[in-house]
DNA sequence: GACATTTTGGTAAAAATTACTATAATTAAG
DNA sequence: CTTAATTATAGTAATTTTTACCAAAATGTC
C-alpha cells in the first residue's frame, strides 16, 4: 500500500500513487445482411469475477505488450477473420469499477481501455472452447453484462452511429461486394428509418464516385436483379476529410 | 505461446501481466482573441525524467482518485479558472513510452490517459511556482516536448478542429460576450482562412437562433461598432445532435 | 468634410436536397 | 403463357440551401 522514498514521482510522499492492472475490452460489431441485424460479440466469462456472466471479450495487458496488441490478441482468440477494423474507444478507470480491487488487499486498481472493432459477418469464424462460449447478440437483445461493459457497449454503439455519417466504415462490415440496397439497409438498421429516402441515398452515393459497379447481378427473390458494387478506397481518398459524406 | 493450466487470470502463468502506473496529461487550449492566437499550456518539468524540458501538465493517478479527478487536480495546480471544458482524449500505453520503465528493474509500465481542455484566456490565471514555470505557447511555436507529448498535442489539436465543426466548444474559449467577428476570427485561426465567407458565416449562425444580441456595442479602432453576443445554450439544445452546425 | 474601415442587411445566381414519377427486369400467381 | 407484384434504376421538377457578391450604416482618421 504505502508508496514512498523516491525522488522522481511528484506527490508521492503524502498521497500514495495507485497501482494498476490494465485491461483491454473490445466492442466488436458486425451486421448480418441477410437478416438485417446489428450484432455484437459477447463471451461467457470462464473466470471470477462474474463467472458465467456475459461480457465483452477482454484481457489483461501482458508485459511488453502494447494496448493494441492486447486488443488484437483477445480478438484473435475468439474469432478468425481476414479483415478487421480496430480503433481505440475510451478508457474507463474510476476506482471501484472492478470487484477484484476489493478482493486483494493490495489496493490494485483495474483500468479498462476499450476498443471498437468491425468485422464482416460472413468472414468471421467464431472460435469455441465450449458451446455458447462466444456468440453474436443482436443489439436489441443484450443480456446483463459483467463489469461496466454495458456502458462500454453503449459508447461503442454511439461511435458506430457517428462514424457511419462521415467515414466509410460501412464497408468494413458489409461483404466485399454488396448491393446498394444492402448498404441502405445497413444505414437504416443502425441509424433508423428516416435518415434518407432510398432513391436519393442511391444517387448521392453513386455521384460521389467511390462505388464501382462490378457488372455482376444478383437476384434475391422477386424483383429486378441488383448490381453488386465494390468500395474503391482510392477513389474515396480525396473525400477523406470532407465532412458528412454519407448523410 | 501455448496458453493453459490456470483458473483465474488468463495467461498469467506463462505470460506475466504488466504492472502500470497511470498518468494523466492535459492538452489545455485557449485563444487570445486580442492577438488572434491559439494557445496551449505548457509547464517546465521539475522532476526527472526530462527535467527542465517542456511538457503538457500531467500527474500520476493517486489511490482512490478517478482519472477525471486527476485531470482536474493537475489543472487546478497550474491555473485558476471559473469555467472549464474537459473531455477525455486518448490513451497512450505502449511499452517504452516512458524512460522510467527502464530505470526501475520492476518492469513497471507508464500509461498516459490524455485529456482535452478548453479555458477562457482572460479568466485563466496562471499559478507560478517559479517564473516561466507555466506558460501559454502559440500553437505555431511549440518547443520540443518531453515524453510523447507532441503526439498528444497533435491529437488534441485535431480534436479541437473537428469539434469546432459540429459542437459549440467555441463558446468555451471565447469570453462570455463576444462580437461575431471574434467568433469568425476564432474559426479562421483554427480552421484556416478558406472555410467560409464572413458575411455568410454571420447570417448562417444568426439564423440558427442560439446567439442573443446583448444590445451592447463595442468599438475597436475604426469602423462601425459591433454588437456583443452571448451564447444561449438552451436555444442550442435542439441542435445538439444535428451534424455540422457551424460550417 | 472626405475617406478608409468595419458592421450589418441583403440579393441574385448556382448548387444541392427533396419528394416524387416512370421505366426496366425479374419472380410469383393464375 | 399472361398478368400481377416486386424490386432496381433513372430521372425530374419544386424547393431549399449555399455561394458570391453588393450596398448602406456607423464609426475613426486625416
Amino acid at each position: 500500500m504505502p508508496e514512498r522514498g523516491h525522488r522522481n514521482i511528484p506527490g508521492s510522499l503524502k498521497q500514495p500513487l495507485a497501482d494498476f492492472k490494465v485491461g483491454v475490452d473490445n466492442a466488436i460489431f458486425s451486421v448480418d445482411t441477410e437478416r438485417n441485424r446489428l450484432l455484437i460479440l459477447l463471451v461467457k466469462r470462464q473466470d471470477e469475477p462474474f463467472l458465467g456472466q456475459r461480457s465483452l471479450p477482454g484481457t489483461l495487458v501482458r508485459q511488453g505488450e502494447s494496448l493494441e496488441d492486447a486488443a488484437y490478441r483477445i480478438l484473435a482468440e475468439k474469432i478468425r477473420v481476414e479483415n478487421l477494423y480496430l480503433e481505440q474507444l475510451y478508457t474507463f478507470g474510476g476506482p471501484g469499477r472492478d470487484p477484484r480491487e476489493d478482493a486483494t488487499s493490495y489496493g490494485v486498481r483495474y483500468l479498462s481501455v476499450s476498443y471498437f472493432a468491425l468485422v464482416r459477418f460472413a468472414e468471421a469464424e467464431l472460435i469455441y472452447q465450449t458451446t455458447g462460449d462466444v456468440a453474436w447478440y443482436p443489439i436489441e437483445d443484450i443480456p446483463k453484462l459483467a463489469f461496466d461493459h454495458e456502458r462500454i457497449l453503449q459508447y461503442g454503439y454511439q461511435r458506430l452511429r457517428n462514424k457511419l455519417e462521415y467515414s466509410p466504415i460501412a464497408f468494413e462490415v458489409l461483404p466485399e461486394v454488396f448491393t446498394l440496397n444492402d448498404l441502405y439497409q445497413l444505414y437504416t438498421t443502425v441509424l433508423g428509418e428516416n435518415f434518407s429516402d432510398y432513391s436519393n441515398f442511391r444517387s448521392r452515393l453513386l455521384k460521389l464516385g467511390f462505388l464501382c459497379d462490378t457488372g455482376i447481378k444478383v437476384s434475391r427473390g422477386a424483383g429486378r436483379p441488383a448490381s453488386l458494387y465494390r468500395f474503391d478506397s482510392k477513389a474515396f481518398a480525396p473525400l477523406k476529410d470532407k465532412p458528412l459524406v454519407f448523410i
